[in-house]
RNA sequence: GGGUCGUUAGCUCAGUUGGUUUAGAGCGCUGCUUUGACAGAGCAGAGGUCACUGGUUCGAAUCCAGUACGACCCACCA
């Protein structure tokens, strides 16, 4: 068999994804076997794979992979999620590129529109994480919003109604006026802005004084309904009680005292305006002020300002400043920074406005999350995170005194209707809504309320839909279809799930709420563990997005570095909870992957030295010889670290420390397997090699490609495949298992590896070639290398030295060094100049001699000796010896010189 | 204002309860090698007073306090 110069993930990734498939190894059903459980985090449904995803998709997949071939029942359920907002977001711009206003078409016409888009696109982004090699069971691919997870949804909307855990209400809300509806605080992104601040003066009535207030929004002004003052502010105390003229309008409004005002700031003066701003709102509450709603819900200007009506607020903003400064009201202008909140969807900026909405009641749902993280205020419940610090970043979301209700209502078309219903002509906030999974049941409770004679065709349900997040928050129990008594079974088998695998920055949005859900719903948190990846972000640190621009189109990475290539590379950059810095240049012009990335290069690079290893192994002819003392020696020496590695390997999955798993088994396959055990096998030139060696080679390269099979499924498997004649796939394989090991032979052979280390840098720095052959000398008589006749030859292989002997003292013409505590001699040719080596041999003496002072100081401290343990001092006195035996043969060979 | 994380080699980062030969890896860099698995390679090398200042300790990159700088989260912002 002739293999490929280069491995090509191009010719074997998408056969061996369509040979998975096709064998089915991903399904997962319940049966006797321990399950592991992943739920995927739904990427919308609309989205297309980001970094973000293949860091994420990456670890799960390495999760579940290891899972599956540690013989538990692995099931990692994928699916999408609807987005509410994202995704209709999305279709009113394509309508918008047709030319169609979403006020043109009924809320049934745009349904259609949606679900259209849904459908083309939909899939786009597991088709792109199958690419990467993701073993989600397809089969049970779930969507949010179809028909059982929404009757999860009603379900849950209807039980915590009648929990009296929901509630509906006008309140202050955060107004996108783009799209149209209320948002979330999470859904709120504040960055600091520039903005002016304009001083407007206000004519107090019946006076000739004029009390002048700081605003950056004075086109809010024909909603104040008041001017307030510190009580206790000597400069207006005589005001309050007065009224003022409102600029831009023919009312006055009262000047009233509130310690809410800060009397440095600005001129100590505030106007009041309890329809547009949180705070003011408040103020309202306790003076009992009149509302003044002034803006539409599109953002224009409203009837009630009885000015600048249907203008855009941002343009009625400098409309207004230009009247003020027109009405001689306008003192000042200063340029200020302040925040400005967008819309995280449609980067509208977002208005405080007063709206009828549902919300949860959280401080029950909080305390749940919290007792699911927490033992007495300390990290440590039912969920794990990892890392652990998060703990206290989830404590800031969710604890005691920082939860806030959870306004759940947005006035949207793409998404779950919520289940309510009122009497036609009821309207507000105190019309009464009948909630129930169908209007059928809601027509018996209005009846119930209202009277017998009414039809369905007095019931309107409510026009709004759900926040996505109402459906996310169920997602582990809901792709159970756990919801339904009738699948307890299922749900038992899977759920909690082992492990959900996030990035931190969906902490409350999701993580939180799935536990809170949990908990209410299954009396458990949904998952034992959380693992916190970082934030993906680019060279400069900043977080990648779409609209940066600065985010590697993810299949043009895998296209050019291979599946395998980029998941090396995401994760060897990810420490757990750790930010990473992904630093893959794209080509601006064609979005194409330069060929730059380090890490993805990387795992690009051990492909291909894998690649070689197989087909040097391949291409050996064998005899029927039995295996050699070095032989021998090499292959007991690689299975016992080989079985220490894997150890490692175990411990670092316990504790979710995935990229030292990759790390470890990359500097063994490449160092320890390549560099040395088989340098240490090879045969002569186109000699053969004997066929238990051979056969020895194979089954250790075999146990190395299936211990990293999780990390790089698709090379591993290629490789599997051709080492030898297989009946099981290495997706499947069962992971081998450590066996016990013998310290001491490894390292007999580790110090036969520093010997040949020391003479290849006694070659390399006296320009001496590695097919020299040398004799070598050492004054240990008792030294491994020279009673061990396996060991002598391996050294002579490998370092290309004469046989090894004994030397009292130093031969003529040779330089010498100090492995461990044993001197060595390397006869040089005459022809090589030794003028070099005394300045060596000092430079190495004053370094040691340094050392044997610093453990002196140490031993000769009474405090020391008499308060460290006996093992750290037997330690240190070992080093002493060790160190000064070290000079002393440095000292000998500088005499020498 | 409250909080979290970080600061170790040119770059990106390990360093797990304080003690393992006076700090490690990968990449980059330098030198040498090179028809024999792999130049997408091999071998070797240079490069760090572990941000700073104090403290605890026989002993600190590691624990504590403070300072500086950086990243981020929450709240507020007339």
């Amino acid at each position: 068999m002739l293999l490929a110069k280069h491995y090509d993930p191009n010719t074997t990734e998408a056969r061996w994804y369509a040979h998975w498939l096709e064998k089915d190894y991903f399904t997962s059903v319940p049966d006797e076997r321990e399950a592991f459980t992943i739920v995927i985090p739904p990427p919308n449904v609309t989205g297309v794979l980001h970094m973000g995803h293949l860091l994420n998709n990456t670890v799960q997949d390495i999760l579940i992979r290891h899972a599956r071939k540690s013989g538990k029942n692995a099931c990692w359920v994928p699916g999408t999620d609807h987005a509410s907002i994202a995704t209709e977001a999305k279709v009113v711009k394509r309508l918008r590129e047709r030319g169609i206003k979403k006020s043109d078409l009924t809320r049934e016409e745009f349904l259609a529109e949606a679900f259209e888009w849904k459908e083309e696109f939909g899939g786009i982004i597991l088709i792109q994480l199958q690419r990467l090699g993701a073993s989600c069971d397809w089969s049970r691919t779930r969507f949010t919003m179809e028909p059982s997870l929404s009757e999860a949804v009603t379900k849950v909307f209807v039980d915590l109604f009648n929990k009296g855990k929901l509630y509906r209400g006008l309140r202050m809300t955060n107004w996108d006026p783009e799209a149209q509806t209320v948002l979330s605080n999470e859904e709120v992104i504040h960055t600091d802005e520039r903005r002016p601040l304009y001083y407007v003066r206000y004519k107090v009535e019946g006076s000739d004084e004029y009390l002048t207030i700081a605003t950056v929004r004075p086109e809010t002004i024909m909603g104040d309904s008041a001017v307030a003052v510190h009580p206790e502010d000597d400069r207006y105390r005589h005001l309050v009680g007065k009224r003022v003229h409102v600029p831009l309008t023919d009312r006055t409004a009262p000047i009233i005292a509130d310690d809410y005002v800060d009397r440095e700031f600005g001129t100590g003066a505030l106007k009041i305006t309890p329809a547009h701003d949180v705070n003011d709102n408040e103020v309202g509450k306790r003076h009992d002020l009149e509302v003044i709603d002034i803006l539409n819900a599109d953002g224009t200007i409203a009837a009630a300002a009885g000015i600048f009506v249907g203008v855009d607020r941002e343009r009625a903003r400098k409309l207004a400043a230009r009247q003020l400064e027109a009405d001689g009201a306008l003192v000042k202008v200063e340029d200020y920074g302040t925040s400005v909140g967008r819309s995280e969807r449609t980067g509208a900026v977002v208005e405080p406005r007063l709206t009828l909405q549902w919300f949860v009641k959280m401080d029950d749902f909080a305390a749940k999350a919290m007792a699911g993280v927490e033992r007495d205020g300390n990290p440590g419940g039912e969920t794990e995170f990892h890392p652990p610090h998060f703990f206290n970043m989830f404590r800031q979301w969710v604890g005691p005194d920082r939860v806030r209700d959870w306004c759940i209502s947005r006035q949207l078309w793409w998404g779950h209707r919520i289940p309510a219903w009122f009497a036609k002509g009821t309207d507000g906030e105190d019309a009464q809504p009948f909630v129930a999974p169908t209007v059928g049941e809601a027509l018996v409770l209005a009846k119930a309320a209202l009277g017998g004679h009414l039809t369905l065709a007095d019931l309107q349900q409510d026009e709004d839909v759900l926040d996505t997040w109402f459906s996310s928050w169920l997602w582990p129990i809901s792709v159970f279809d756990g919801f339904d008594p009738a699948n307890k079974a299922e749900l038992d088998y899977y759920y909690p799930t082992d492990v959900v695998v996030t990035a931190w920055d969906i902490i409350y949005l999701w993580i939180a709420r799935m536990m809170m859900a949990g908990e209410e719903y299954t009396g458990e948190m949904p998952f034992k563990h959380v693992y916190w990846t970082g934030m993906v972000r680019d060279a400069q640190k900043r977080k990648m997005s779409k609209s940066l621009g600065n985010s590697p189109d993810a299949l043009a990475l895998i296209d050019a570095y291979g599946a395998d290539g980029v998941r090396y590379g995401m994760l060897s950059a990810a420490s757990a909870g750790g930010d990473i810095i992904f630093d893959a240049p794209i080509d601006p012009k064609t979005k194409q992957a330069l060929d730059e990335s380090q890490l993805c290069n990387q795992g690009k690079m051990f492909c291909n030295k894998m690649w070689n290893a197989l087909k040097l192994i391949d291409m050996w002819e064998t005899n029927n010889a039995p295996a050699g003392a070095v032989e021998g020696l090499a292959i007991d020496w690689i299975k016992q670290k080989m079985s220490l590695t894997l150890k490692q390997v175990e411990a670092d999955y316990a504790s979710f420390r995935l990229n030292d798993a990759l790390g470890s088994l990359y500097s063994f396959i490449w160092g320890d397997f390549c560099s040395w055990f088989l340098e240490m096998i090879k045969p002569e030139y186109q000699q053969p090699i004997s066929d238990e060696v051979k056969a020895a080679a194979i089954e250790i390269y075999s146990d190395l490609v299936n211990v990293l099979h999780p990390f790089m499924p698709f090379v591993t498997e290629e490789i599997w495949h051709q080492l030898a004649e297989r009946d099981v796939d290495l997706c499947v394989a069962p992971l081998p298992v450590a066996s016990s090991f013998d310290e001491s032979l490894i390292a007999r052979v580790e110090a036969v590896k520093d010997i040949v280390s020391r003479v290849r840098e006694q070659r390399s720095s006296k320009g001496l070639s590695p097919r020299e052959l040398l004799p070598i000398a050492t004054t240990n008589p008792a030294h491994a290398v020279v009673t061990d006749a396996g060991l002598a030859e391996m050294l002579q292989k490998m370092a290309n030295v004469s046989e090894v002997a004994f030397a009292k003292t130093e031969p003529a013409g040779a330089v010498s060094f100090v492995v461990g505590t044993d001197k060595f001699f390397l006869t040089l040719p005459e022809t090589v100049d030794l003028g070099a080596e005394r300045e060596r041999i000092e430079k190495e003496l004053a370094h040691q001699r340094g050392f044997v002072i610093s453990i002196e100081k140490k031993l000769t401290n009474e405090r020391f000796v008499s308060n460290a343990p006996e093992a750290v001092i037997a330690v240190e006195r070992k080093k002493l010896s060790d160190g000064q035996a070290r000079v002393a043969a440095l000292e000998e060979s500088l005499a020498m010189c």
